[in-house]
DNA sequence: AACTCAATTTTTTTT
DNA sequence: AAATTGAGTT
């Protein structure tokens, strides 16, 4: 131990090695924040303290992960693996899952995502017959979100005339009542959304005092990590599991603050000195991380915030090369300088393509970014954005998933009751909802009942239903004795899942089928991983819970060499040797929506504080006079933060200039040429193995699709559906239409069930029938 | 019920 | 530019 304390400076050492009482660590960007907690809690647990007592909450899992296994190099992987570290969100789900039943939650409750969330509202909002365009679903989820986070329940919020004024002027008088709904159907649905995770903490801990003591002698000690981020829900829950012990270290830095759009609350950090008696507090100011140039830069902007903790960051870092400012004239341009820019900092410097970051405030600016790095064929990787659990191919996989661990659950059932289509269609589902609600049951139970209810149901479909149920018991049946592998592999092949992705031939189609792939095989990893870690089970529904709360960044495969493109938000907490900050334009960077008030400024500003100090060596600031934006293109002016900077840190280019000299660097020079291949992961592969787990080449799993299995023959065509017409009908054809008359046939395009033909028709002019369905009469 | 095509809307940022 | 919604079609 003592030779890795010996690594600090004094003022990194100090909160190391102080254990007990509450304590806060300002901790200035780069200034070894991370090393300052692994190793104090590698100090405590040499110094005697069980690992089964330690808390640790983390801003991602990646982060969680990482510290536990520098911890593990430290006092022994055995010892770390008791350590509980994660996020606040995974780390009070595993705790409401085992007392869950004195909320009257299932153990094996669903988490629902945003996704599921909106859809449930949307529903609610139809059910309601309330106008869709005043109650947006996701404004209302937001709202809905932002009481959560306040601890606003349901009661209370009835209980606030305020509040229900607040939305009454806001033309939203029944917001309450969707708010009602909703509580309400998550909690039939067996369902927790993300903000549930520590609403119900929460509740959990303030009505069951036993529960409380519990977990307050359990965590005798506790340590959470941006600390500036957590909002009032997250900072309930600290208050209560320390308040017996106060044993309580935080860690964090106000200029940093990020997040007030989710409900963090920056006065969390900024107050915690009153929250608890005798507070010891550190300053950690020295930079490890940057040049003087970037760091006094980043000072220069940060300066211009009234709210703030003072404190002095610095460095003894050379001094750097200053901040190179480039102007284009249209977002493409922007891509293609930072593209060439890579290019030529690469070789001449000899740098890897993982030492460039490209960051920008809003994910739809990666597109532009995207393809000037594909057409000069640099590997790169997205981060964010749509992840890979939010595809639709993925989610429709995890809901059939879902639903076998809880057939509750209401938004995985809407998703897969008619996918692949079974004939079960929206009035049905609408049908079965009202039944539910009737019954007080759950849609699930009332299918399985269907035949005792008295919903207007017509036989045909009634036998649907029940088959639909027969298959999900089915699978429940196989998820007692099959791993998750082999269920999910079972699942998709037999719901037909498979089959009717594997129909669509387009690029994308395609791609969905490898995705599912990619997501089996992720599986087969997750089972075999499982086993190493201690109290893992690798059941289904653990699955589903690690699935539900990663992140994109939580999945990284770290032997790529790729230029990593991210929002800033993503990029906290990581560093980069060159960095580009693009879009730097009013009304996108700082956001138009964010320049109301001045804490939103703020908080633009932070953002950018963030984005900057995140480089090592060279920062680049770039816009565009104009870019597109929903199709158009727009002027824009440069961002307010470029004059904020004291501009001796500062070397504006002047690309204008360099335009008319030299129009290669404008011209699209590698225009037409084909892309490299093997670039650009679309989908992150989730990993689930342990880093030290031997990487044994597996078998992949492929999908039994139309792709891989023989043909079947012509007749696969002919058989997609009655055709009548398939030989029949020809160019020149006079057809006769039971409802357009006579006409004569145009065209004829398409194959298998999908043949169309065009036909002029004498009176009605010409239409495009897909044969399948058009009754037509051949007469000459 | 299911599908196609046209019209409309959308962008902050995320566990 | 892309994704979602709505109307019209069989």
């Amino acid at each position: 131990m003592e030779k890795y304390l010996s690594q600090l400076n004094d003022a990194q050492l100090e909160p190391t090695i102080q254990v007990d009482g509450p304590m806060i660590v300002i901790a200035g960007a780069g200034s070894g924040k991370t090393r300052v907690l692994t190793y104090r809690i590698a100090y405590m647990m040499s110094k005697g303290i069980d690992p089964f007592n330690i808390l640790s909450l983390t801003f991602t899992n990646k982060a969680a992960k990482e510290m536990k296994e520098r911890i593990a190099t430290i006092v022994g992987a055995s010892e770390a693996k008791n350590l509980w570290m994660g996020t606040f969100h995974s780390i009070f789900a595993k705790i409401l899952r085992i007392e869950a039943d004195k909320l009257g939650f299932p153990s094996n409750f669903t988490i629902y995502d945003s996704q599921d969330s909106d859809k449930l509202i949307g529903s609610i909002i139809r059910e309601m017959q309330l106008d869709k365009d005043i109650y947006k679903a996701k404004q209302v989820r937001s709202r809905i979100s932002s009481y959560k986070n306040s601890l606003i329940t349901v009661r209370a919020y009835f209980q606030n005339p305020e509040l229900k004024e607040a939305d009454a002027m806001a033309r939203r008088p029944r917001m309450g009542d969707i708010y009602k709904e909703y509580v309400e159907r998550c909690f039939k649905a067996g369902a927790m959304d993300f903000d549930d995770l520590l609403l119900r903490t929460n509740e959990l801990l303030t009505r069951f005092p036993e529960v409380l003591a519990k977990y307050q002698n359990r965590f005798k000690y506790i340590l959470v990590d941006e600390y500036q981020d957590t909002n009032h829900s997250q900072y309930l829950i600290v208050r209560a599991l320390a308040d017996k012990f106060q044993n309580i270290c935080v860690v964090g830095d106000d200029a940093q603050s990020i997040y007030a759009f989710r409900g963090a609350n920056i006065s969390n950090i900024l107050n915690f000195q009153k929250d608890y008696d005798d507070v010891k507090m550190f300053r950690l100011e020295q930079n490890y991380r940057s040049t003087k140039n970037i760091v006094n830069a980043a000072n220069s902007i940060i300066d211009k915030n009234q709210t703030k903790l003072e404190k002095i960051v610095w460095t003894a870092n050379d001094e750097g090369g200053k901040i190179k400012v480039h102007r284009s004239l249209t977002d493409g341009d922007e891509g293609r300088y930072v593209a060439s820019t890579i290019l030529e900092t690469k070789t001449k410097e000899g740098l890897n393509n993982s030492d460039f970051a490209i960051l920008y405030r809003t994910n739809s600016q990666s597109r532009a970014m995207e393809e000037a790095l594909r057409k000069r064929g640099i590997p790169y990787r997205i981060y964010g954005g749509l992840s890979f659990y939010q595809r639709k191919e993925i989610k429709d996989v995890l809901s059939y998933l879902r639903l076998i661990v809880n057939p509750a659950d209401e938004e995985a059932l809407k998703r897969v009751i008619n996918f692949p289509p079974r004939g079960i269609g929206q009035t049905t589902v609408d049908r079965l909802i009202v039944g539910a609600n009737g019954y007080k049951r759950t849609i699930f139970e009332v299918m399985k009942n269907i035949d005792k209810t008295d919903l207007k149901i017509n036989s045909g479909t009634k036998n649907k239903l029940k088959d639909f149920v027969t298959l999900i018991e089915s699978y429940q049946v196989l998820n007692q004795t099959a791993d998750v592998f082999e269920l999910a592999e079972h699942v998709t092949r037999t719901s037909g899942l498979l089959k009717e992705f594997g129909k669509d031939t387009t690029p994308e189609g395609v791609t969905r089928v490898e995705n599912i792939e990619e997501l089996i095989n992720g599986m087969k990893d997750f089972v075999e991983g499982q086993i190493e870690i201690a109290d893992a089970t690798g059941s289904l529904s653990e699955f589903l819970e690690d699935v539900a709360l990663s992140s994109d960044l939580d999945n990284e495969t770290e032997d790529d060499d790729e230029v990593a493109l991210m929002t800033i938000h993503l990029a906290k907490g990581l560093e980069f040797s060159n960095v580009f900050i693009v879009g730097l334009e009013e009304d996108l960077f700082p956001s138009a929506m964010s320049m109301n008030t001045r804490s939103e400024l703020e908080e633009e500003r932070r953002l950018f504080y963030v984005a900057l100090t995140r480089a090592e060596k060279q920062a680049y600031l770039t816009y565009a006079l104009s870019r597109y934006r929903w199709g158009k293109l727009v002027d824009s002016d440069p961002s307010r933060f470029i004059e904020e900077i004291d501009e001796q840190y500062l070397e504006v280019l002047t690309p204008m200039e360099e335009r008319r000299i030299n129009p290669m660097l404008s011209a699209d020079i590698f225009g037409d040429t084909e892309p490299n291949k093997i670039r650009y992961k679309p989908a992150k592969q989730p990993t689930f193995t342990k880093n030290k787990t031997p990487k044994k080449e597996p078998e992949k799993y492929v999908a039994p699709t139309t792709r891989n299995l023989k043909p079947v023959a012509k007749s696969s065509e002919s058989s997609g559906g009655s055709n009548l017409f398939d030989n029949k009908l020809a160019v020149g054809n006079k057809v006769k239409h039971i409802r357009f008359g006579t006409g004569e046939v145009l065209k004829i395009e398409g194959a298998g069930a999908d043949v169309k033909a065009e036909i002029n028709f004498q009176h009605g002019g010409t239409k495009k029938l897909l044969l399948r369905f058009a009754k037509l009469e051949v007469i000459g």
